[in-house]
This record gives structure tokens, C-alpha cells and sequence, in this order.
RNA sequence: GCCCAGAUGGUGGAAUCGGUAGACACGCAGGACUUAAAAUCCUGUGGCUUCACGGCUGUGCGGGUUCAAGUCCCGCUCUGGGUACCA
């Protein structure tokens, strides 16, 4: 029987635009929190809604994230696939600066652009559930979060955070003696005292064990942004967001104490699921990093230098101690003669900001204070220095000298001419250090002859014993700041009542919403924007002036996404039992330590306070490589013109970006437009002679759209459309373009954004989404390049001519049943597509695809029994092609309800194997041999065949290794 | 400097346990259909060599293990990413 309806051939767009209006109004992806089904949770990172709008980049994890979310539906899941937006940021507020526009409009408009380039591609996402980030709805939460870090502090004993009351009532009691707090170091109290402290005093001693304190801190500050930023922020001293130079400052700020978690976020790695890499790099971030503390006593005074060391081994090593410029022994310990250039040593270090001492690594500063300290062991007198490699922030601000074995002791000590003892053998001493942590201890007098492990651990007992020091652990990982001198961001819920910050109570959190400003600036007296606000006050109290950093709201988002409208809570018991973590994320390895730490962070202290079920948010990560762009590095246009001398010129020249902004903008006169070239690109001239000129300048990537460099007909065009100007230098004959291209990403600065909506319009959807899969494995980076497009979407032209009479069009398919090779096809197709999702080998399962669609023209098939299992498979790829398919096979359901096809490995059973049969690893020939037949029976019949009697050449084989159904191998 | 990842045709990439290297796709060349174009289909396509059958060679470089290496081991080179006076 045949079912035939008429129907013309592949309208993607008609297509793809019904499915995704049907996927709307039926709410096909809306996910229930109140299910019988296992769940299961995809997510992807959210975006920052930019100006730019969404590239061709930005889909690639989204898309994979669908392909899985959709496969687990098919899988009787209930899947939890949500979006949204991380809309607080630096752009909108830069961009409200220069324009008075309220950055709250600007992200309203960004993101209504970002949903439709979104629903363009269509995404399974249930859109019920979206949160934005800059919503008052949504960051009350983010505010109470921060509330209840404020009301906590770290208990090193029971390993968690515990309620800053529980706290009080101790002190109430006993006082701190014995309490084992994650806080900075603090004078000892008893009860009485506590009492006799006034409520001032009280909560300046709260505050140091809060978990979301006040505190002086260095800070990155960026004058021309007017705020705060954090490390990660900060990239070679400047600004990651505009490239502003940023300083060293003491400020007071709200820091968060991440410091309390460093051995969680460190233990935790090892039970989540993510690339080495990243894991990795949350390591060195942590920077855990074992030794010992060590005490020199002064020569002279009471003093003694507490110093850090992960190499107690090599004490018999140390020939000086360095402090850091800012050590607090500095002042006290330096002799009268020394005073006058230590003074100023420390005074230049500083005001050396931070991006000087960087760019300087290479130069060594010291000065000598005239002290010295006293062996431990030896009794020697140790010179005491200070140097700017020694920081205050690390450790105890000051080393343990140990030239021979560290090479910026090493550094400092040829530098000043002072003393190299070895201690440990191996390497070469007279010409560098020795700083591997391996060989035989020697001129150490009780550590002679030991290895450096041995030797370390025999130090610590040995310091130990003679209450010198002890063994200790420190961390690179330093508190977050948390505080920012910016208006669009979370407005921290704290007020200041005679000075002491006080919460906000929580049921008025929906009062601490952004106030109007009259400019987007720091007042004039250096207040951030929110100073401007009229009655920013609370109570009758002033309300603290800085907002939130940009990964607060980051920090959770996942949990609102599992009940995104309780107004009560940040989310409910029930939903986040019911859903849990994520079971796999995926986002750009960008966020492989800010973002992903501090969630983790987060993640730990809502579970300390028993407001989550779970310790690590994120099972499973996976890191989407970048999509590039490319950028027209350097363009070379050459040309030759005859001079007034008649004589032949060759010239090369092409145009910076600024300039191609000035000429668009028609704000560049001719004689200007010459000077710029002469002025700027002089020094591009790689060649004059008395008739050559080469210039290379920059040039635009948008002339290039076709992606053909060799095309530039595209430029011709542009150099004519931008005024006579151009044509007035250019106006030789014998054009010649070229261009030299490299890869980076895509943004606006390089004109080389690609608009997926470009693609989808002209191939659609399903190509751009199975053509973004094709491109390769999903974590490498790849530059885009819409070579190859073409074959994806003809696979699809492929796959719907399957279903349909060549002839004249019309939907055919056919009722009778399958053929056992036309099973095969199918089930070997059912197998790699499923094993590939769950191996997220996305590239791989579409050329599966491509195969299956092959051979099953090859064989005529279009039968229902094998295409319509086809499209379930081919549903989390392209799924509006798949849904009409579906359709027109005479389904009223939406393909989505479908169950995935099961693999039967039957079908696959192969009964015979065309050996390869090779001779010491060359393959020569192929036999066919039944798989059952004994491995003895093939080889006699390999050794008895003609051919092979051929290649032995009358020799005997020394050995036949025959691998069942892989290969047989004949040693001569 | 340190840490991590990678290197396969003209191009993107495939090869699950060590078992026929180059699947799939692009591009290119040739052909069919067409008045023509588009679309579609067929054939070929790592290099060298041969009229051909075939032979040799081939996964960044140099060694090694193995009957057999893109895959494992040792030593390099280069590329991408992260990070840095962290004692």
C-alpha cells in the first residue's frame, strides 16, 4: 500500500517556522516539577546579552546541550533545559555613561534581539522558566544569599558554616578561646570581656569571622572605570573590559571568604566529572601548597622573623632572609645607618603599582636593613634584606633565603654579591640554582645524605621538637572582593547604623531595588553611582553605595531555574530535591576558574546552611572550544600607477580600522585621509625602491563576507562606494588584492561577527545546527568558515527526497517490510548515534547520519519501518525537518513524544569476515572466512593459499597470528 | 619559566581494546541529464612510480617496545590555551 500526499520539495523556512510556532503555543519543552520520571538537568552557561548580538560562536554549546536534552526526552526523561541572561555588566553601564541611557533599556533591547536569533535556531528550552539576572525578582535572592554569608561564619571544627548567632552565644559564654574560626587573627576574649565590649566593638570582632565581611584590602582599582575589579578581572594590570590601567590601592571592601572553602573546592574535584584541564587550573588557582613555618630569632632585640617555606630540607642553605617592603618588622629592625635608604626603597616599592613590578620581573631591587638574624642550627648571623620579589600577601611576607636551590633567591644573591652555599647536589651552582626537588642532602649536618623528601620530613620533626615552627599549609586563593564602585549590579543589602553595617531585614529585601540616578558616574567626591540616589537609605540609615560583581548573580542561577517564580523563596525544598545538580553543563572554558569557583563556592555554603541537597553544582562540564573568527590581519593592495616622470610605481596599501570608521562616517577629508597613511603606516612600507611602495595596513573582514580571499570583488566595490578620496590615490591600473588572515575571536572590533540568523536564513536551522556539530569535536576551537555548509544541507535534501517520489515530488513511503540489509543499516546507525551522545561525539554521529541516508538510497528504501526510526535519531540534530517528516508519515503528535529506537545487535551479526591478510604487517590481500571457523582451520587455509605461497617465495613462515575478525598476520 | 591540550591529504576531520590510515564532508578534475543554468546523479582524488597489473612511501621530528604503532614508552620541535616573583 502506498500513502501518497501532496506535498512540494524542502521549504525549510516555511518549515522551520511553523514547528517552532507550534513548539511555542503546545509548550512541547515545558519541564514538570512534579514528575514520575527521572530527571535530567542540560545547561548552558547564560549569556551576557551584548550589543553585538548573538555569532555564529554562541550556539555551538547550546545547540549540544539540545542535541542531549532532546535524546533524553526520547529516553523517557524529564528534562530541565532552561535559558537566560546574565544581564548586570560593564558594557550596559559604558554604555549608559556615554549615551544617559538607562542600562536597564539597553538590556532590554539586547535581549529581546538575543531571544530571536535563539528562536531562530530552535532550541528545546523551556522558556517559562527564564531568569534574568538584573531582575528585582530575581536578585532579592542574590541579595538574600549574600545576607545569609553575612549571618554565617566558618567553624574549622565541624568543617562548615554555622549560624554568626551560635557564634555570639558562645562568646556570650566562653568567650573565643577555643574557637577554631576561618578568620584573620584575632585577640582572645573571655566572656566577661565580650560582655564589657561595646556594640561597636562587638561587630567589628563579628566582622572578622563573617563570611561576607568588611575589610582593608589592596585592591585592583581602575580609575577610568571608576571601580574595583577583581583578579581575574585584571589582565597584565589593565582592565579586561576596555583596557583601562588599573592600581594598587587600600580601600575598604565587602569581600567574600572563599579562603574558609579552599580545601573543599580542592577535595571536591576529584568527585566531579570535568576535563583535567580545568580541574587543573582550579588547582594552581587554589595554590595549595605545603611547608613549614619557621622562626629566626633576631641578633639583636626580641623580635623573631616568622618565615614560610616548602623546603625546610635546605635550612643549612639559607645565607639571608628577605622581607617584603611592607613587612611590619621593617621599621623596628633597621639600624640608624641603613635607615635612610631603606626608607626610600620602601616608599618607591610602594608606589610602583602592581603592573610596574610585573613588567619588571627581570630587574632585582633590594636594600639591606643593617639587621641580622640568628641560624637556628648553625648559629651563623643571617643579613636581613628586603626586597619587592618577597610579598606581603603570600605567606608571612618573608623568605628564608636559600640561593643555591631557588632561582629568585639565586637572582637576588648574584645581584648583591652574596653568599651561595649548596646544599643539595646536583646541578651547577656557579651558574644557576638547583631547584629540583631531588638528590642528596650535603653540608647539612644532621640531614647529610638523605633524599630532599627524607630531609623535609626529618626538618619538620627536627623544627618541630625545637618549637621552632610547625608544618602548615597555605593557599594562593585570597577572599573575593565583593563590593564595586558601579551602578548596574545587585545593591548589597547592608546599612550603616553609626558606622556598624547592619543587615537589611530579609522581608524588605524587595525595597533594596536599583534607585533612579541622575548620571551613571562616581559623584564628584569619588562615591559610587549610587551616592547620587535620592533617600538611598534604609530606616532612616544610609545604605551602602556599591553593588555586587558581576558573578553574583552567576553564582546560582541554576537553582532559580528550578522554580523561577517562588516569590517566597530562592527555590523550594521540593524543586531542588527533585532536580538536584546539573547533570551536565557546558560553557566556554573562559569561566574555568572565576565563574566555576565561585559557584562552587556558593554551592558549598547553601549546603552548609541546609538550604541545598548537594555539595558540587556542576556533575558534569563540558568546555565548548571556541568558535573563531578571522581577521584580516594585514591587507596588502597593490597597484601600479605611472608618476608624473612617467615612471612605473607599485604600490601596496590598505587601511586601518579607525580610518575605515572615519571614512564611513564620511568625517575625513581627502588631504586627511593621505596624512593618515603617511603619518601611520610610513613605517609599513616594506619595500621602495624607485618604483616600488608597499604598505600594509589593516582592513576590514566584512568585504570578505564570502569568506574567498581571493575574491575581492567585494572590496573593488567598497573602495569605490567610499568616496573619491580613494579613488584619487588609487586610481592605477593593474589591481592586486591579497591579504593576510589569522584566527581569534569574533567581535565587533573586527568586523568578522557572524549572525547565525544569516545562516539559518539561507539554509536553515537544521543545517546550521548539524553543520556547527559537523565541524569537528565540540571542545576543539575551530575557526568558522562556511566551507562545507553545502554538503550538510544536502544530506538534508538527501533525507527528505528519502520520503519522497523523485518524480513528481509527492510523499511516498512504503508499508512493506524491511529487508534484513536495510535493518542492518538502521541498526548500525541506531548504535553509533546513541553511543555517540553519550559520548558527546556530535561530529561523528551526523556523518553516521550521512552514511545511513547514503545507503539507504543505494538500496531505494523508503520504507516506514526504517525511516521513521531514522528521524527519531535525526530529531536532537534537525529537529524541524524531523517533526514534518513525522507529520507527513501521519503522526498528530509532536516527534518529541516518540520513544528512541532500540538497537538489536541481531541485525549486526556478521557470519563471515574478509580477512586482511598481511605479511609482517603489510597488507597484501583479502580472504573470506567464516567467524565461527576454528583460528588453526583459517591459518592452514591463509598458508595453503596461492597468493600467499606467492608473497612466502618458497620460505616457511616463522609465525601466523591470526586475530579473530581483525586481521591475520603471516611473519616471514 | 611552570601546568594543560594538541600536531593525520589541498581543507574540516575519522580511525572505541595496538589489528586494512584517510570514514564522512568540502574542494578539485572528468562525465551524465539540460537549449542553457540551477538542482541532481555517476567516476576519480595522500605522495612518488608504472601503459597497466602492481611496487615503494606515508599520521610533526629522532629513537624504542611489538607479529603488528596515528595509537604504547623515551627524547625533541612547533602550535594553541591557562598561569606566574606563591617562597
Amino acid at each position: 500500500m502506498l500513502l501518497i500526499i501532496n506535498m512540494a520539495s524542502y521549504h525549510f523556512n516555511t518549515i522551520e517556522k511553523n514547528w517552532q510556532k507550534f513548539w511555542a503555543e503546545q509548550q512541547t519543552f515545558k519541564a514538570e516539577n512534579n514528575s514520575k520520571l527521572p530527571k535530567y538537568y542540560a545547561l548552558d552557561m547564560f549569556p551576557y546579552p551584548s550589543g553585538a548580538g548573538l555569532h555564529v560562536g554562541h550556539p555551538l554549546g547550546y545547540i549540544a546541550s539540545d542535541i542531549v536534552s532532546r535524546y533524553k526526552r526520547h529516553n523517557g526523561y524529564n528534562v530541565l533545559h532552561p535559558m537566560g541572561y546574565d544581564a548586570f555588566g560593564l558594557p550596559a553601564e559604558q554604555y549608559a555613561i556615554q549615551t544617559g541611557q538607562h542600562p536597564a533599556i539597553t538590556t532590554e533591547e539586547n535581549i529581546k534581539r538575543y531571544r530571536e536569533q535563539l528562536d531562530n535556531i530552535g532550541f528545546s528550552f523551556d522558556w517559562s522558566r527564564e531568569v534574568r539576572t538584573t531582575n528585582p525578582d530575581y536578585y532579592r535572592w542574590t541579595q538574600w544569599i549574600f545576607l545569609q554569608l553575612f549571618n554565617a561564619w566558618y567553624n574549622k571544627q565541624s568543617d562548615k558554616a554555622e549560624p554568626i548567632s551560635e557564634l555570639i552565644n558562645t562568646f556570650e559564654t566562653i568567650g573565643n578561646k577555643g574557637v577554631k574560626a576561618a578568620c584573620e587573627e584575632t585577640v582572645l576574649f573571655d566572656a566577661a570581656q565580650w560582655k564589657a565590649f561595646s556594640e561597636k566593638e562587638q561587630q567589628k570582632i563579628l566582622l572578622n569571622y563573617r563570611l561576607a565581611f568588611l575589610s582593608e584590602t589592596m585592591v585592583n582599582w581602575c580609575p577610568e572605570l571608576g571601580t574595583v575589579l577583581a583578579n581575574d578581572e585584571v589582565k597584565d594590570g589593565l582592565s579586561e573590559r576596555g583596557g583601562y590601567l588599573v592600581e594598587r590601592k587600600l580601600m575598604t571592601q565587602w569581600s567574600l571568604r572563599i579562603s574558609a572553602y579552599a580545601e573543599r573546592l580542592l577535595q571536591g574535584l576529584d568527585t566531579i566529572d570535568w576535563t583535567d584541564s580545568i580541574k587543573e587550573a582550579q588547582r594552581n588557582w587554589i595554590g595549595k601548597s605545603e611547608g613549614t613555618s619557621l622562626h629566626f630569632a633576631l641578633a639583636k632585640g626580641e623580635n623573631s622573623i616568622e618565615v614560610f617555606t616548602t623546603r625546610p630540607d635546605t635550612i643549612f642553605g639559607v645565607s639571608f632572609l628577605t622581607l617584603a617592603p611592607e613587612h611590619e618588622l621593617v621599621a623596628k629592625i633597621t639600624t640608624d645607618d641603613c635607615k635612610a635608604s631603606v626608607d626610600n626603597y620602601v616608599t618607591i616599592s610602594k608606589n610602583r603599582s602592581e603592573r610596574d613590578r610585573m613588567a619588571d620581573v627581570k630587574t632585582i631591587s633590594g636594600v639591606f636593613t643593617g639587621a641580622y638574624a640568628v641560624h637556628p642550627f648553625t648559629g651563623t648571623p643571617l643579613p636581613i634584606w628586603i626586597g619587592d620579589y618577597v610579598l606581603a600577601g603570600y605567606g608571612t611576607g618573608a623568605v628564608m633565603a636559600v640561593p643555591a636551590h631557588d632561582s629568585r633567591d639565586y637572582a637576588f644573591a648574584k645581584y648583591f654579591n652574596l653568599p651561595i652555599p649548596q646544599v643539595v647536589e646536583g646541578g651547577n651552582v656557579a651558574v644557576e640554582s638547583y631547584d629540583a626537588k631531588e638528590g642528596k642532602l650535603i653540608n647539612s649536618d644532621f640531614l647529610n645524605g638523605l633524599e630532599v623528601k627524607a630531609a623535609i620530613k626529618k626538618a619538620i620533626e627536627k623544627i618541630e621538637s625545637d618549637g621552632l615552627g610547625s608544618g602548615k599549609t597555605n593557599n594562593r586563593l585570597r577572599n573575593a572582593v565583593f563590593g564595586r564602585q558601579r551602578y548596574w549590579g545587585e545593591p548589597i543589602p547592608i546599612y550603616y547604623k553609626d558606622g556598624i553595617p547592619c543587615a537589611v531585614d530579609e522581608q524588605d529585601l524587595d525595597k533594596i531595588i536599583l534607585p533612579e540616578v541622575d548620571k551613571f558616574l562616581p559623584t564628584e567626591t569619588g562615591e559610587p553611582p549610587l551616592a547620587r540616589a535620592a533617600n538611598w537609605t534604609y530606616k532612616g540609615y544610609p545604605l551602602e553605595n556599591t553593588t555586587m560583581p558581576g558573578w553574583a548573580g552567576s553564582s546560582w542561577y541554576y537553582l532559580r531555574y528550578m522554580d523561577p517564580h517562588n516569590a517566597a523563596e530562592f527555590v523550594s525544598k521540593e524543586a531542588v530535591d527533585y532536580w538536584q545538580n546539573i547533570d551536565l553543563y557546558i560553557g566556554g572554558s573562559e569561566h574555568s576558574v572565576g565563574h566555576l569557583l565561585y559557584a562552587r563556592f556558593w554551592c558549598k555554603f547553601l549546603k552548609d546552611i541546609g538550604k541545598v541537597p548537594f555539595e558540587e553544582p556542576f556533575k558534569k562540564l563540558v568546555n565548548q572550544g571556541m568558535i573563531q573568527g578571522t581577521i584580516c590581519s594585514t591587507f596588502i593592495y597593490s597597484y601600479q600607477v605611472k608618476d608624473n616622470f612617467e615612471t612605473q610605481h607599485l604600490f601596496k596599501v590598505a587601511f586601518s580600522f579607525d580610518l575605515h570608521e572615519k571614512i564611513k562616517n564620511k568625517n575625513i577629508s581627502n588631504h586627511d585621509l593621505l596624512n593618515h597613511i603617511k603619518q601611520y603606516h610610513s613605517n609599513s612600507i616594506v619595500e621602495i625602491s624607485n618604483v616600488i611602495f608597499h604598505h600594509e595596513v589593516n582592513v576590514p573582514f566584512e568585504f570578505f563576507a564570502s569568506g574567498n580571499f581571493d575574491d575581492f570583488t567585494g572590496l573593488s566595490k567598497w573602495l569605490n562606494n567610499t568616496g573619491n578620496s580613494v579613488n584619487q590615490i588609487i586610481s592605477g591600473e593593474n589591481l592586486k588584492f591579497s591579504v593576510k588572515t589569522e584566527t581569534g575571536k569574533m567581535s565587533k572590533r573586527w568586523y568578522n561577527v557572524v549572525n547565525p540568523d544569516d545562516i539559518c536564513q539561507q539554509y536553515g536551522a537544521d543545517t546550521l545546527r548539524m553543520y556547527e556539530m559537523f565541524l569537528g569535536p565540540l571542545q576543539d576551537a575551530k575557526p568558522w568558515s562556511t566551507q562545507g555548509i553545502e554538503g550538510v544541507h544536502r544530506f538534508l535534501k538527501k533525507a527528505w527526497r528519502l520520503f519522497h517520489n523523485n518524480a513528481n515530488e509527492d510523499f511516498e513511503i512504503s508499508e512493506d517490510a524491511a529487508t534484513k540489509a536495510e535493518l542492518k543499516i538502521l541498526h548500525k546507525t541506531i548504535k553509533k548515534a546513541t553511543e555517540d551522545i553519550e559520548n558527546f561525539s556530535f561530529n561523528t554521529s551526523v556523518s553516521a547520519f550521512m552514511v545511513c541516508v547514503n545507503e539507504l538510497q543505494d538500496l531505494k528504501c523508503n520504507k516506514r519501518e526504517i525511516l521513521e526510526s531514522f528521524i527519531i535519531l535525526l530529531s536532537p540534530y534537525a529537529p524541524h525537518i524531523c517533526e514534518e517528516l513525522w507529520k507527513l508519515c501521519g503522526h498528530t503528535e509532536s516527534i518529541e513524544k516518540s520513544t528512541w529506537p532500540v538497537f538489536n545487535p541481531d541485525y549486526l551479526i556478521e557470519n563471515e569476515f574478509n580477512y586482511p591478510i598481511s605479511f609482517n604487517g603489510k597488507v597484501r590481500f583479502n580472504l573470506n572466512f567464516a567467524l565461527d571457523m576454528d583460528l588453526k582451520e583459517v591459518e592452514a587455509q591463509v598458508i595453503a593459499n596461492e597468493q600467499t605461497q606467492q608473497y612466502l617465495e618458497g620460505k616457511t613462515p616463522k609465525k601466523v597470528i591470526v586475530v579473530k575478525g581483525r586481521i591475520v598476520n603471516v611473519v616471514v
